[in-house]
Parts: C-alpha cells; structure tokens; sequence
DNA sequence: CGGTTGTTTGAGGACGTTCAAGTACTGTGG
DNA sequence: CCACAGTACTTGAACGTCCTCAAACAACCG
C-alpha cells in the first residue's frame, strides 16, 4: 500500500477501477470523518465542500425543510453523494441525513474539481457514476408517474434485495416514514399498505421486512395477463 | 473552419466549451440527421447506437409503452438526450419522440465511449453535463413529492419563461397530453387547472400560453404568508 | 364527408391524505 | 423502580384531490 487511505477508496464504487495515480492523488486530499445517527451532513442551500463517499454506514437524501419532507434517495457503503453538486459548485438542493453511524471519506469540492479537468481515468469515471445515477431517477419517476401506491411499496421490496424467489428478510434502509416519502406516500398509507400486503406474505417486524415469497410480491407489479 | 461539422457542434451545450482539438474528433465521427414531428428517434429497450444532440426542433421523453405514458421530460436546440445510456452501453429506459421537425447531430455510442476514456476534456464536460440533468431531475422529484397539481402548473409556467415579472406568452414544448403527463397529471387534469388559472390571468390560446402578469402565478407557489 | 385524434366538460368514485386518537418503545429524572 | 415525556408507528374516520369513465366538441386529413 502506498498510501494509508487508498484501501478506503477502493472500497467505493466511483474510485473501485481508477488506475493508482489516479488514487494516490486522491487519497492526498481526502480525508475520514465519522458521522452519528440522525446528524446532518449538510443542508440544503449550503455550498458544497465536500464529495462523500461512504465507507460504512448510510444517509438519506432529503428535500424541503420543515414540514414537508420528500426523501429522495437513501445511500450506502459504496456509494458516492452529491458529485453534481461538487462538481458544479452549486449549492446543494438537499439535506443529507445519516440514518446510521458510519464513516465517510471527504473530497474537497475544489480538489475534485481541479483532478477532473486534469485525470480522464477519474473524469470518465464520474461521468459513468452519474450516468448510472441519472438512470436510477428516472425509473423513480417514472415508478412515481405510472404506478399506484401498493405497486410503488411492491417494487420498491423487490428492489431491495437480489433474489428473485424465495424467502428473503431484510432491513429498511431508514424509518418508516423515511421509506414512505421516498415511495411519495404519507405514513400513513405505507403502514395501510403493508398491512394489505400481509396475505402475500410480508410481514413487518420493527424496521425489518419477512417476505415468504418474493415471486408472489412481483406478481403484484406485472401487468396482469392482458389480451392484446 | 477546420471541418464542415464544427459550428453545429459549437451550437450543443455540450460541446461548445471544448477546445478545437477535442470538436475535431467529434466532428469526425458525428453525423447530421434529420427528423420529422412524431418519429421516434429511439423506443425503450433498445441499445444506444448514437447520443442525440439536437440543432434544431425538440424531443420529448416518454416512459413506459402502451397505455401507461408518462413523460419524463422535454427537450430543445442545443441539448443532448441521453448520455448516460451512451455511455454506459445500456439500453435506453424511455423512448424519444420528436415534437417538431428538427436535425440532431448524431455521435456513434461506441467512439464516444472511446473518446471519453482518451479525452479529459470532453470526459469532464460530460460530467458537468449529466451533473445538470441530475438536479434537473431531482427538482421534479422534489415537485412531484410536495406540491399539488395546481402548484405544479404554475411552476412549470415559471420555469417556461425567463421572466420574472409582467406579462408573457409561449409555445408549450409539446401536446397538452404531454405537457400533463410531465407534471404528473392527466390531459383532463391539466385543462381544468387551467381552466382554474385563467382568474390568475392564464389564458390559453391552442399550444399557446399567454400570462398577463407571472408575479401572480408566482404567488400561488410561494408559501402563502405563514406565522410562526 | 366520415374518421381520427386532441381537448374540454361533466359526473361519480377511488385512492390517498388529513386529522385525531391510541399503542409501543425509548430515554430521563425523581 | 416507576412516572414522564418524546418519538415512531398504527388504526380509524372523514374528507378532498385527482382519476376514471363518458360524451361532446374542435381540428385535421384523406
């Protein structure tokens, strides 16, 4: 090893495959910070300093402060947060909210932005990352567009683990009402929701999900046989 | 002029800032194309030959076949459409039909993802790019997720037009169905809330929209004066 | 012309929200 | 150890926004 963070880097998707100059430079400016639950990592409107990457731990990406909250994404090891924002220099137009304790390794904003012009290994690769990003809102907003509330919390189980069959059991990725707005439903109706999804086999204990049979849940979302 | 292509690449937001020796490249391997309204340049499923960089007339994004359209989102002269699916090599998730005629300069997928790897400046370039289109994004999820269909209306009012204050009149980027569905709403939904504008001093005139004053829709969105 | 497609308008109903109350779990301080 | 508060979640009831269905109208085109 050639420098003492770069094995933290290769833990994150967006620097995984950089060639190691491109890490060395990097870990030369990047730094580790701890964050605890429910603490902010920054707000919206703030200009940005920082790219996070995750190491350990996970967020939540929120807009609209005060009342109306919409989550919009949860992040978790691996993943990289708010590139466009660091790379633009704009302000962010969200808040970012550890649901766990974690660690994250801190690019500085400038830093990144000077490499990119100058690195085109870290240049594509941010390029491919976001790409990979832009794709991901869009089926949420076409998921939000085009499917009910039930197909919404339907999809979004299938959407959390890789199986395809079988029994599965996993954890939410943050409070309940966090996955509600993440799903643009109220509480309210994810707890309703659930429920009626009781007798296709989920079963909510605390914030982890049962579900016996995750091919009768997928049921749920394929158009059901349609005569053309 | 080095080559005949330049100056339509010059007109791409994408491209205009890059230096010559970087256009030359892409001039090389770009071609002219010409479209008609209501072709589809691209559907769903397929896998990206071309990133789609429109000169002239605009393009619509459709999500989801058959019955279940939901547009995801309208585009003009000097945009592209589509860059992550380029680069990525995946196959698109929406379809591209066109709204009006227009020409659209056409980068085979294949070098693009060759020359990103070779050429920092473009590479970075597409970064900044897809880093629009990610708060682009975000910012209708965020609208999606909080406002009603009366304020998503006037929003998108707003975000036609340039101006701030006095009066205004536009063309709508595509059918009213369209422009409905893009807000999240359906065709009848739209015509009743404009309808319910006009006392706002919204008149429609066909694809036409002309606003007597946008201080005024800009105050149906703005959080009515509230106490704390 | 009739045929097709986009838009408007109306009536009715469904889905999801809002409001409100109740339960369960957590940590705090007596 | 037990009240107490605070928060997350659940459940119920009533309402309202928006969708669905249906019909009429307008524009366009062979």
């Amino acid at each position: 090893m050639t420098h003492p963070r770069v094995p933290y880097l290769k833990k994150v998707a967006l620097f995984a495959d950089l060639p190691e100059p491109s890490l060395l430079r990097l870990a030369e400016v990047a730094g580790l910070q701890r964050f605890s639950a429910q603490s902010y990592l920054f707000r919206q409107g703030e200009e940005p300093d920082f790219l996070y990457s995750f190491v350990e731990g996970g967020i939540v990406l929120v807009a609209g402060s005060g009342e109306k909250e919409a989550v919009v994404e949860f992040f978790g090891p691996g993943e990289s947060v708010l590139l466009a924002a660091a790379l633009l220099g704009l302000p962010y137009l969200v808040n970012a909210r550890a649901t766990t304790d974690g660690q994250a390794l801190l690019i500085p904003a400038a830093k990144l932005r000077k490499l990119i012009d100058e690195d085109v290994a870290l240049a594509a690769q941010c390029a491919r990352t976001l790409s990979r990003h832009w794709r991901v809102l869009i089926s949420q907003i076409k998921e939000i567009k085009t499917h009910s509330a039930l197909e919404r919390v339907a999809n979004f189980i299938i959407a959390q683990t890789k199986k395809t069959k079988g029994a599965v059991s996993f954890a939410l990725p943050g409070m309940k009402k966090e996955v509600a707005t993440r799903l643009g439903i109220t509480p309210e109706t994810l707890s309703r929701t659930l429920r009626s999804l009781k007798k296709y086999g989920v079963d909510a204990e605390g914030d982890t999900l049962h579900i016996s049979a995750i091919e009768r849940i997928a049921s749920l979302v394929e158009t059901p046989p349609e005569a053309t």
